[in-house]
DNA sequence: CTTTTTTGGATTGTCGACAAAACGTGGCGG
DNA sequence: CCGCCACGTTTTGTCGACAATCCAAAAAAG
């Protein structure tokens, strides 16, 4: 082994970096536009630009970010059409999930899901938002891996992410996950009934999309003067 | 199995090498597990290695080759749980495609899928099984195109490019997607009949996955003992 | 003869330097 | 006052060299 133990310089590995700039966007850290300049990642996880710039063509394939090339890295912007487009998605690929969780649950999983419920009412109470919502994509995730298929949940992950900067840009002043809506679903995998988890998952994703105000922005720079005008 | 294709003076896109790379895995040029060295990649397209480190991970990203760190690239080699999980996954994204195109479907749209099957079929009688592959893939894809959803597209392209490592691993001997089929959903597809087309693409990709012999390999090196001892 | 170790070659991973492009700033002219 | 252009700075993209690792074949040991 090497004697170099001095410095610390932990090599973090891509899947690390990965995660924590997710977990930074689906905090609403990271809003919809924002730039990732190279040099500032490199500071930031004290990574080499060579491992940064593999980072971010990863982030570019999962739609988390968009390359413009020579320009730079871009937190996803999404538009109105894409945004219908995933919550589109996730209606298909998560009704179909808990209907497989709802057939295969036992009662270790169901424990996982009540203490991520338990969990994100707790962060609510406390007025922990980022948290709240990091639980709340936590259980949807769960509830694909009880599932068992590695493939939707994968798909999954990425759509959950991608939610996440739709609520930033289409913003919802009010809450976007109810908790209720999760409990109900906990009680229909409990039953198990099958149909009706598919029912409640459909329902909720549909409420949460609701919720939003999904409509294409136009440039007007002209806003400017209208907000001056009154 | 070269990918040499002459000389390309012009320096290719990222996308375009991507798309003739996973061309190659579907016709079943580039076998599953078969290495992928930066050096011949790097040749076969008149690249740089450092545009094809990152082609590599984008392919990675793709779940059409895995990497090996310090080892290489391969393309995918799918086991039998990730075969069923892959079918899985498209049985719930295409029943879903399916459905939304007989919702949406016009005249233009169904003359593009018809031609696509006759073209397979030409394809097949000339015994161009290569072509016969890859058009009836497009088929596929240009349903879930009228579908209309791009996110669910993009799922899809991954789906097929995958389904037809897994054909290449778990191999049919026998045809694996049916003209007949294909001819059965666009007459669904032309009705419109959404529950109809719903249900001939579940029982479509049910056979195709029924026609493969999907059995976890075990790693046994006695084989070749056994070989020689008959 | 089989198994283990060594060793040379080949391949992958990383880093720094350089080239190319974009951005912001300031100056100039209308 | 506004728009336009030139210039320097910053950032992104690319390339080549070097280090680290792996692999396969040869050599040594049992």
């Amino acid at each position: 082994m090497t004697l170099s133990e001095g410095v610390v310089r932990r090599a973090t590995s891509d899947e690390a970096i990965v995660e924590r700039i997710v977990a930074a966007v689906m905090e609403h850290k990271l809003p919809p536009g924002a730039k990732l300049a190279e040099n500032a990642l490199c500071e930031a996880f004290s990574a080499s630009r060579t491992q940064i710039r593999r980072i971010l063509v990863v982030l570019g394939e999962r739609g988390v970010v968009t390359l413009h090339p020579n320009r730079g890295a871009f937190v996803w912007s999404p538009s109105a059409e894409e945004a219908r487009d995933v919550f589109a998605a996730r209606r298909v690929v998560e009704r179909a999930a808990v209907e497989r969780a709802a057939a295969t649950i036992n009662a270790r999983a169901l424990a996982r899901l009540r203490a991520l419920v338990a969990a994100g009412a707790a962060a609510a109470h406390r007025a922990d938002e980022r948290e709240a919502i990091r639980l709340s994509g936590q259980f949807h995730i769960e509830i694909a891996e009880i599932a068992g298929n590695a493939v939707l949940t994968r798909f999954l992950e990425d759509l959950v992410a991608r939610t996440s900067l739709i609520i930033a840009f289409y913003g919802a002043t009010t809450q976007t996950c109810s908790d209720s809506d999760h409990d109900d679903l906990i009680t229909a995998l409990a039953a198990p009934n099958v149909a009706r988890a598919g029912e409640l998952m459909e329902n909720h994703l549909k409420r949460i999309e609701a919720g939003l105000d999904i409509r294409e922005m136009v440039e007007r720079p002209l806003d400017i003067r209208e907000l001056f005008s009154g």
